[in-house]
DNA sequence: GCCAACGTTGGC
DNA sequence: GCCAACGTTGGC
């Protein structure tokens, strides 16, 4: 039996000082896992619904200007987040444990880059987003479903490299 | 640096 | 279960 599984579509934030696009496209395999998510929204989503495969808008927050800067996919489906129990690492959870892990993470690989960032002032004003999660007052969700249409607006706009 | 909008913690 | 206090995110 085959399970058809449906492409879905994702925006997920990361600061750029702490690890950009361009820190993305320069890693092994141009690939990193996601790790750090402390959030259980967000966890959820990255735990039981993204595929592999699965398409990713990359955003800068904490930025000038916050943009959506590029695209990824997912390359490989959530597993335990290990930082969560190095005791070394700054998102240490001493409720996390190997043998019962609180956090999880996936792996993505860059895909593109955009000649043309499409900064959080500018996707505001466009209509067809009115309602996207990002531009949501107090949005802090850092890993986020986005629509087919919403992801393929800000894809067109961004011209990817 | 300020602060609004969260999510989490813990007393009760 | 309620909610005040606290810590964090992230735009500006």
């Amino acid at each position: 039996m085959t399970v058809a599984t449906k492409l879905r579509y994702w925006l997920l934030k990361t600061e750029p000082e702490v690890f950009s696009i361009d820190d993305l496209k320069a890693s092994q395999d141009f690939t990193t896992c996601w790790d750090g998510v402390r959030n259980y929204q967000a966890r959820n989503f990255m735990r039981d619904q993204m595929h592999l495969d699965d398409r990713v808008l990359v955003y800068h927050s904490n930025s000038a200007p916050s943009a959506v800067v590029g695209t990824a996919r997912i390359c490989k489906t959530a597993y335990p987040d290990f930082t969560s129990w190095d005791c070394k690492n700054p998102h240490f959870d001493p409720k996390s444990k190997p043998e019962n892990p609180t956090w999880f993470m996936v792996d993505i690989r860059f895909e593109s880059k955009f000649s043309v960032p499409q900064s959080l002032f500018e996707l505001k004003q466009i209509p067809k987003l009115e309602g996207m999660e990002l531009l949501r007052k107090g949005s802090r969700l850092s890993v986020q479903p986005v629509t087919k249409r919403q992801f393929d607006i800000i894809l067109n706009l961004g011209k990817p490299m």
